[in-house]
Formats: C-alpha cells, sequence, structure tokens
DNA sequence: GAAGTAACATACAGCATGTATGTATTCCTC
DNA sequence: GAGGAATACATACATGCTGTATGTTACTTC
C-alpha cells in the first residue's frame, strides 16, 4: 500500500494547519486555561510540532488572539443574521439581544471572551475586538430605539456599556447553569424600563 | 557603628513579611499583570527572597489571593462605612452604589479584582470572595427596595447579578478615564428605573 | 540553656517559552 | 522544466520561571 500523497499548494496547507492549531488550541484553553495550556501540547494535539505553532503564530498570545477573533466573528454573524427588517427599534434589540445570547451558549465561549481574554490580552485589545463586533450593534440599536421613543434619558453609549456588561454577566451565568429564561427575560425587563419614560 | 537587632516575635516577623510580599506582588501585579510578574521580581522588590515567599504562600497564585482578599475586604470596609441608618432603601442602595464606585477608584483595583482575579483564581473562587462582600449587600439592598416599593418585577438574586455587573464595567470605564459622573447618574438611573414600576 | 520549631536562604530539577538553525516542498522565473 | 528563491515546517538550543528539597539562623519552650 502506498502513500497517497498528492501536492497541496502551500495556502492550503497553510490554512489547513493554521485551523489545526487554532482548534487544538481553544480546545485546550476553554479546558484548561490559557496559562495551563503548554504550546508543546497545543501543537501535539494538533499533530503538528511547536515549529509550526511559532511560523504561523508570533507567539502564544497571538494564536490566542487568533482562537478569539474567529470566536467573535461567531458571535457577531449570528446577531447579524437575525437582524429584523422593518420592525421596531427596540423589538430589533431585543431579538438582537436574545441571539447574543444564543450564541454564547456555544460550550466555552464566555470563558474565552468574557474571562481569559481580557486578562490575556488586555482592554484595549478586547476592546477593538468588541467594538467591531458587539459593542457597536449593540450602542446604534439603542441610539434607534431611544431615538425611536424619544426618551434620551442617557447618553446611549454609557448605556450601551453598561447594558453589554450586564448580557457578558448574564451569559456566563447561563453557561454556568442557571436557568436561562430568567436572565433573558430580566434582561428585556432592564431594557424596557430604561427605554420607556 | 554597629548594627541594632533587636529581636523580634515571630509573630511580628512573619506579619511583617507577609505585609511586605503582599504589598510588592500587588504593586507589581497591577503594573504588569499577573503573568508577567515573577516570583524573584517579587521576591526583589520585598527585599527578601523567594524561600520567605514560598515559606508564606503555597504558590504564586496563593499568593495572589492574599492580595485579593486584601483588597476585597478594603472595598466592603468602604461599603459598610457609609450605610446610612433609617433612610429609604432606595436610599441606602444609592449610597452603596456610591460608595462602591469610589472604592474602586483605587488604582488598579478594578484591575486585580475585575479583570485578573477571575482569570486567575476561576469563577468559583471569585463568587467566595465576592459573595462574602459586595455581592451579598447588593442583593440585600435590592430585596429590601423591592419590598418597600411592592414591585417585584424581577428576581433580586437575578437582577443583583445583572446590575453588579454593570457596577464593575462601570468602575472599569472610569478607571479607564470615561467620565466618571457619566457612569454615576447612569447607574443610579438604571436601579431608578428597575425598581419602580 | 538545650532541644525543638518557625522563619527564612540557597540549591536543584523540571518544564515552558521563544529563537536559531536545518530540511523538505512548493513557487517563480527564465 | 530546471534551478534558485521562498515558504512550510521540524529540530535543537538558550534562558527563565516555578516549585521543592535542603541547609542555616533566629526565636520559643521547657
Amino acid at each position: 500500500m502506498q502513500e497517497a500523497r498528492r501536492p497541496r499548494s502551500n495556502r492550503e496547507r497553510s490554512e489547513s494547519t493554521r485551523n489545526a492549531l487554532v482548534s487544538a488550541a481553544r480546545a485546550l484553553f476553554v479546558e484548561k486555561g490559557y496559562a495551563e495550556t503548554s504550546t508543546p501540547e497545543i501543537a501535539a494535539a494538533a499533530a503538528l510540532t511547536r515549529g509550526a505553532l511559532y511560523h504561523h503564530f508570533e507567539d502564544k498570545r497571538d494564536l490566542f488572539r487568533a482562537v478569539l477573533d474567529r470566536e467573535a466573528r461567531a458571535v457577531a454573524d449570528k446577531i447579524e443574521a437575525v437582524a429584523p427588517l422593518g420592525v421596531s427599534a427596540i423589538k430589533a434589540l431585543v431579538a438582537g439581544s436574545g441571539a447574543y445570547l444564543d450564541a454564547m451558549t456555544v460550550p466555552g465561549r464566555t470563558r474565552l471572551l468574557l474571562i481569559e481574554g481580557p486578562a490575556v490580552l488586555g482592554g484595549t485589545e478586547m476592546n477593538a475586538l468588541e467594538e467591531a463586533n458587539a459593542a457597536r450593534t449593540l450602542r446604534d440599536g439603542l441610539e434607534a430605539a431611544m431615538a425611536e421613543s424619544g426618551e434620551m434619558a442617557f447618553p446611549a453609549s454609557v448605556l450601551a456599556i453598561l447594558l453589554s456588561a450586564a448580557f457578558d454577566r448574564a451569559a456566563i451565568a447561563i453557561e454556568t447553569g442557571a436557568d436561562p429564561m430568567a436572565f433573558r427575560s430580566a434582561m428585556v425587563g432592564i431594557i424596557e424600563r430604561v427605554l420607556k419614560s
């Protein structure tokens, strides 16, 4: 029996090994946390060597960032996918909120994005990640809803930051085993009460 | 010139070096983060050796926990100090909220308690820390305020978790340079709107 | 004041990170 | 399509950190 070794383009090879590394890293980061996961472990889990890892990523932190990028993009996609057309701004906001909490139920996601991320990458880089994704969506939604209801009790930017924190904590609570409906309806209730005078 | 070497009791010695280690560690953890701070660095900053560190603490993580313990206790003390007597529950809640945000302006405190803490110690241990301190106070305050106003739109335990997250994020924003008053009044506004039907 | 214990300091083993170097494919160019 | 450049990896190495084991000095207790 002969080894079939069809040649693969460099691009294919790179993409494939990058994916293998990011996937293996994600699993280990979720299971043991960033600090307790070693690069030999990641390479072994991906059936590669550390050489490949350090060829494709600057360092361990850079690999972690790649994991988070993928994760944040997945969340943003889910939210955009439910963006309803032609309904009231508040309804759109509520729909988006549900989509966010749904997206965050993917196992490990809260740990990666909400716990390890801020500690490993720092606030600046994490803000950049969120700004490009969920944070901006939320702020825009709030601005629209506030304009619609005429009420502008607080600056939308401040409210977006505070509500986003509550969403994050709700996602953590839900993944930790709390009753999802309790937190979902509480978030909706808070938004309604804050927006309507 | 002769070295004055009055003998110190073992208890004095221990307390003194423990304090020196915790203080040195706090400064370095705040400046560079937990992972980037080495135990040789900490020992040197405290004018001691790693031997002393590992004599008084099980490991680096244990030392970090000691730092957080001190920090959380300081916050809890500040909050209890302003607990007003004989005013409405909502007013007490607002006073406590202000005290919390005040307490969190001590440099480095948000990083230690809100960023590094959850990542290093994990949710379980951090919950234990908070439960003994700010979290319980907030939940009790909410329960009292809800009972007072007759309105029980949400379970107090859920609301406490979500509001606490908003407070934390407000503290982070303020330390990062955001306008303190904007966040303080937003938090008060949210609480009022959520509690009053 | 002598034995015992606590408070450190020093020395060591193991492991992880990042880099430097080596090798095998793929790509590009003439 | 051949030879060189560049890319994709693997291997080897230097450095530094963590935790432990062992040694020494200061206090405590009887």
